[in-house]
DNA sequence: GCCGTTTTCGGCCCGACTGTTTTCAGTCG
């Protein structure tokens, strides 16, 4: 399933590629994954264990991390290979993928009414309360809550109070604004880490000597989008430096302030939570607040098992009954049989297992790229020369950068026609006379057109010294179309390697219909690369998929898709999403010199 | 409902906060 099945265009052919035959697509992970999500809310308001519920959002959770179809892997009996999916959920998801529902979903929307859940899900109300309010006062939607709250009827029940109706009704009227509370604006990373490293900074600044702040939170994971900020700080005068945070110039208000830390809020809405540490339990706290949430409760799970406790504040021993604290995360870690774990691995894909056994990866660094493969410059839509581009590269130590400009279709006025693109070439080549100590590479990034096939001929292609092929028009089309279409792209021997693979805008356009697995095996098979496309706003592969790429044997490049000089330092965002995913130097084609890249390139052609 | 470096049964992270409570339940991260 979800597999090739035709033939597909022959490597080395050069007339237009035929659109190569898929399986019939499944029902989605992510419809998968909703649907155990309802289950798992259904059988919270049906009053079941709260550890049956968790099973259930755990399920989902690894439904749709799964970078495979999780319906093709049912009907395989291999869903069960996921973490956290048992025999029971896999006969959930087939009888889903098969008929479309699921009875036991069925049976409880008939005994709880739709309104019910979204209350669940408003803040200060849980399952409990909302099946309360439901038993007691026959409330079944957010309208009939509303209704109760202001004629002053919830606190009728007992254990509801005047306080809770307030809260309720500032939390319905949030809910207006923001119909999903679960859908709360989330800030791109690139966004929170500037803001997060300015108050870092202010706030040592402030502290004086001896004062230490640092990030902790998603925001040190590097996440794709972080929700709010947590700052971790050491400190001789905690009072002090709590009150200091207000002073700084991008907070708006301080909403508690004391020796422990302190909340507060951004003028760009970002909740800031200060911790001050003691020193001698900094790694605890610093372990604790770096999460994720997943992370520490399968780590302090595992740790129970051996009689351990840990919290933010230590690590209590059932043997001894004492509570140690570590300096260091490192600390942490040892202290619990582990070697260290880096945060970017912290989400309970795996690390805990492989921090056991020493299998960790030893992830790639920004100093391990050599080289940039994906520029724009004047000629498309980029807004430096050819020069400034190579200087810019060259201070950031790289030694090589590929001009890669739009190509002969891409509209808004940037399209290369073919003439001008023969031009470019000889630019490039005279500015790599000129400019010492990088090497300069002409390139292009050609767009894939809907029926595979590229935007310029294979005769101009082949003066290029790297061409990067990039999806970006027609994103609507089924995932059978996309795929072949990809593929085709994938197929053409000029092709280097296929850009920002999957199309997504993160928190703005969800990936387009694609069959990865299908993708992968053709890149691994050819030799193209896939790139990790370090946009802020796409990481795209994201990490789940360039380590599944990995996998599958695919090679990877990490671009920066800078379109000024300053974007070039955008290479961090992709370093960091290669870092989630798993990537050790080894597995990314631009930590090699050019003429590596270029002999891996040549070899895969053969 | 899942899962095993004490278990195939009987467990399943930890602490803070809030509001409503005379000792705690529910919710949250």
């Amino acid at each position: 399933m979800g597999s090739i099945r035709g033939a597909v265009t022959r490597r080395g052919a050069r007339s237009r590629p035929t659109l190569v035959a898929v399986a019939e697509p499944e029902l989605s992970n992510t419809a998968i994954a909703e649907a155990l999500e309802e289950l798992g809310d259904l059988y919270e308001l049906d009053g079941a264990i709260v550890h049956r519920v968790l099973a259930y959002r755990g399920a989902a959770k690894a439904v749709r991390e799964a970078s495979v179809s999780v319906a093709a892997l049912a009907r395989q009996g291999r869903a069960v290979e996921l973490p956290g999916i048992g025999k029971t959920l896999q006969e959930k998801i087939l009888t889903l993928a098969e008929t479309g529902s699921i009875p036991s979903t069925e049976r409880l929307r008939a005994k709880f009414p739709p309104g019910l859940i979204a209350i669940t899900h408003l803040p200060g109300l849980g399952p409990k309360r909302a099946r309360l309010l439901h038993s007691e006062l026959g409330i079944d939607s957010p309208q009939a809550l509303r209704a109760a709250a202001q004629g002053e009827r919830l606190r009728t029940v007992r254990g509801l109070g005047a306080k809770l109706e307030a809260s309720v009704l500032a939390s319905l009227e949030e809910m207006e604004s923001q119909p999903d509370p679960r859908a709360a604006p989330r800030v791109l990373l690139a966004r929170a880490v500037e803001i997060g490293e300015a108050l870092a900074a202010g706030l040592a600044r402030l502290g004086g000597a001896g004062t230490h702040v640092q990030l902790a939170g998603s925001a040190r994971r590097l996440t794709d989008s972080v929700k709010d900020l947590d700052l971790i700080a050491t400190t001789t005068r905690p009072s002090t430096l709590a009150e200091s945070l207000g002073k700084l110039e991008q907070i708006e208000r301080v909403t508690s302030a004391g020796r422990a830390g302190a909340r507060a809020r951004t003028h760009s809405g970002i909740a800031v939570d200060l911790r001050i540490a003691r020193p001698e339990q900094l790694g605890n706290l610093l372990q604790h607040f770096t999460g994720s949430g997943a992370h520490n409760a399968a780590l302090r799970e595992a740790a129970v098992r051996r009689g351990l406790h840990v919290s933010e504040y230590g690590i209590l021993d059932d043997a001894t009954a004492t509570t140690e604290t570590h300096a260091t995360e490192q600390e942490v870690y040892q202290r619990l049989g582990m070697s260290y774990i880096e945060p970017e691995l912290r989400e309970n894909r795996g690390e805990l297992e492989a921090a056991r056994d020493g299998e960790l990866p030893e992830l790639l660094t920004l100093q391990d790229i050599c080289g940039e493969l994906h520029s724009h410059t004047v000629a498309s839509d980029g807004h430096n020369t050819i020069d400034e581009m190579g200087t810019a590269a060259r201070e950031r130590g790289y030694e090589y950068l590929a001009i890669t400009d739009h190509s002969a279709s891409h509209g808004f006025g940037n399209d290369v026609s073919p003439e001008q693109l023969r031009r470019q070439i000889e630019l490039v080549r005279a500015a790599n006379e000129r400019l010492e100590g990088i090497e300069l590479l002409a390139g292009s990034e050609v767009n894939i057109l809907p029926d595979g096939s590229l935007d310029y001929e294979d005769a101009l292609l082949e003066q290029l010294d790297w061409v990067i092929a990039s999806v970006h028009t027609s994103f609507a089309m089924d995932e059978q179309a996309m795929t072949g279409r990809m593929i085709a792209a994938i197929e053409h021997p000029l092709v280097g390697a296929i850009g920002h693979p999957t199309g997504r805008l993160i928190q703005r356009r969800a990936p387009y219909a694609i069959d990865l697995d299908a993708v992968f095996a053709a890149a691994a098979r050819t030799g193209t690369m896939l790139e990790i496309n370090a946009n802020p706003d796409r990481r795209d592969l994201s990490d789940i998929h360039a380590r599944a790429a990995a996998r599958a044997g695919v090679l990877l490049v990490i671009d920066s898709d800078a379109h000024r000089t300053s974007t070039l330092a955008n290479m961090r965002w992709g370093v960091a999403t290669a870092r989630r995913a798993w990537l050790t130097k080894e597995h990314v084609a631009n930590t090699r010199s050019w003429p590596e890249l270029r002999a891996l390139r040549q070899q895969a052609r053969k």
